[in-house]
RNA sequence: GGCCUGUUGGAGAAGCGGCUUAACUCACAUGCCUUUCACGCAUGCAUUCAUGGGUUCGAAUCCCGUACAGGUCACCA
């Protein structure tokens, strides 16, 4: 009669380790009290998501206010989804956001003694443990084709029974170590399945760092932990590598609190220790009055490129998402009058426990408020960062002269309230197009008051060309404004004016709307006396005479 | 359908048995400031905490039912 011995070395020849050889190869870490081992395991099937840069997030803060380590791992294991490139990409992504790893893959190659990071080339360590399973009588393979097992399914499911390759369900379970053997020798294709000893009838119970402690029912599937390519299904890798790579908190979307039995069960039978579990909220968005997850094929917002492509600062967001994740980092922002994201300590209680609603209005309010914070030197660079990868026009204007860009984009920042003009960079196009010859040449000119007459502007924004005072301070300059705009018969306080509005041919306001029309194009603009400042005085004179 | 989780203003939320006439922030509205806009400042915006019942001198806060929403039941993660 054959054994168990004789069924692993017929499944797994090649492999001649064994767990304890594991166990030496990726010792403990020897970190300091309470530091963390956190990761971000994405699978490389498109782009970027926005809940996963929240998650990765969540895991690189965490591990690095301890101390400890964060590491990317590649989750690669669905060859079909795979999509070529992608791992790179997203590598690139959580880069502008300064989640780098201190360990994982990288598309030069792995970085840490803990890989490999990539599930695709750590084979061998799960068919190493899969054997010891084996030699255990805690695996066997599975025969059941996918027709055989949606024969089961459907009966369950029309006897309403529990769905599930589970006890009396669970067809190969039942084989005998010959009968296994007979029929991997005539080439039968086989999956692993985990010999599950759970009760469905029992709870279990665990803590999850966020929601407290969750009780739900042990697993008695006997889910497959190796699939007919090879390869490792999702709990079974999730399990291995986490223990192998010391993982100490395990952080991912809620979607997964229904399958943690099954992982704590793998953990626990194989003598390994858990992890702290943090099941994350997903960021929903309302659609017809309904939450629902931010989905890729409909919301643009659901990948981060479109933040990147618009040109909000990576700061911005990451502010919005930690605002998202613990409410309390608001009124910190606040208090400590500072918007640097990593002072602030994350808790995972204080996080909620159900998704929010991605708000744009709230990034772009912080997004703001990061651009406006900026220092001027940086800015100008972000901004032209951004500007070669994403808007050919404005990167030519920013070339043109870029001392020129800078005094545009910084006016009245030193201001005790600057400016907050811009969400994203994006916006700074649209507002400041005037300062460019070209663009104002294009612009349909922008009527002036009809009240006035063609002679009266004529003569009234010449001597404004002539007399005002150029290169002065803002006073000197809107004096002389002042009493050009008296000697025209405006009124140049308020009070005269509306005591006496016949006697006038407008208020000061009035005057000024004259000019900046003629200067800018447009009714509202930034502060007049630096327009004209930036423009120079013979850009502003030939638009104050052209406009006539 | 089973199981899990959740439900406080338009949005993020604080609150966890009396200090709450429900904090704070965004959005929105109005006003002030101002040469316009933006900034800033001020005021307003939930008589009510999904709903029905119970416990209690007292409930958004504790218990039960109902409704609604989200998640999950794969050789996908």
């Amino acid at each position: 009669m054959a054994t168990y011995n004789d069924l692993a070395e017929l499944l797994f020849p090649e492999i001649t380790k064994t767990i304890e050889d594991l166990e030496k190869e990726y010792p403990e870490r020897s970190l300091p009290e309470g530091a963390q081992v956190t990761r971000f395991a994405p699978s490389p099937t498109g782009f970027l998501h926005t809940g996963s840069l929240f998650t990765a997030y969540i895991a690189y803060t965490f591990a690095k206010q301890s101390q400890g380590v964060y590491m990317f791992r590649l989750e690669d294991t669905d060859t079909k989804r795979t999509i070529a490139g992608s791992a790179d990409e997203l590598i690139d992504q959580l880069e502008e956001f300064g989640i780098i790893a201190d360990e994982g893959y990288f598309a030069n190659g792995d970085k840490g003694a803990y890989g490999p990071y990539q599930q695709s080339a750590r084979a061998d360590i799960y068919k190493t443990v899969i054997k010891h399973l084996i030699l255990e009588g805690k695996a066997y393979p599975d025969f059941c084709s996918a027709e055989e097992l949606q024969k089961i399914r459907d009966f369950q499911e029309a006897n309403k029974i529990l769905p599930g390759y589970y006890g009396p369900y669970a067809r190969d379970r039942k084989l005998t170590v010959d009968e296994q053997i007979e029929k991997i020798k005539a080439g039968t294709p086989w999956v692993i399945r985990y010999k599950s000893n759970g009760d469905h009838n029992k709870k279990i119970k665990f803590k999850d760092s966020i929601r407290g402690e969750l009780e739900l029912a042990d697993n008695d599937v006997d889910i497959v932990i190796m699939k007919s390519d090879g390869l490792p299904t999702y709990h079974f890798a999730h399990v291995v590598d986490d223990h192998f790579m010391r993982t100490t908190a395990v952080t991912r979307g809620e979607e997964w609190i229904p399958s943690t039995p099954i992982h704590i069960q793998l953990f626990r039978d194989l003598g390994w220790k858990a992890p702290k579990y943090a099941h994350l909220p997903v960021i929903m968005k309302l659609d017809h009055g309904n939450k629902r997850k931010l989905s890729k094929r409909k919301d643009p917002e659901a990948a981060v490129s479109y933040f990147l492509k618009a040109g909000y600062p990576a700061r911005g967001l990451l502010v919005y998402l930690m605002s998202i994740a613990n409410s309390n980092f608001e009124e910190w922002t606040i208090t400590n009058k500072s918007l640097d994201v990593s002072k602030f300590t994350f808790s995972f209680k204080k996080m909620a426990l159900d998704g929010a609603l991605f708000d744009e209005n709230k990034l772009n309010y912080f997004s703001k408020e990061v651009i406006a914070a900026t220092p001027k030197e940086e800015l100008f660079k972000a901004v032209k960062e951004w500007a070669s990868k994403n808007s050919e026009s404005l990167l030519k204007k920013i070339e043109m002269d870029e001392e020129y860009f800078s005094k545009i984009i910084n006016i009245e920042k030193d201001r005790p309230n600057p400016r907050k003009d811009y969400a994203k960079y994006s916006d700074i196009e649209p507002a400041t197009w005037f300062f460019y010859d070209e663009d104002f040449a294009k612009h349909d000119a922008l009527p002036f008051d009809e009240k006035f007459d063609k002679d009266f502007l004529k003569a009234f924004l010449g001597e404004v060309a002539d007399k005002q005072l150029y290169n002065a301070t803002e006073s000197e300059w809107w004096n002389s404004v002042k009493e050009l705009a008296a000697a025209n018969g405006f009124a140049v306080s308020n009070k005269d004016y509306k005591a006496n509005p016949e006697a006038f041919k407008g208020n000061i306001s009035a005057a000024a709307e004259l000019i900046r029309i003629a200067v800018t194009g447009q009714k509202d603009s930034q502060n007049l006396h630096e327009v004209i400042d930036i423009l120079g005085e013979e850009r502003v004179k030939a638009r104050l005479k052209s406009a006539i």
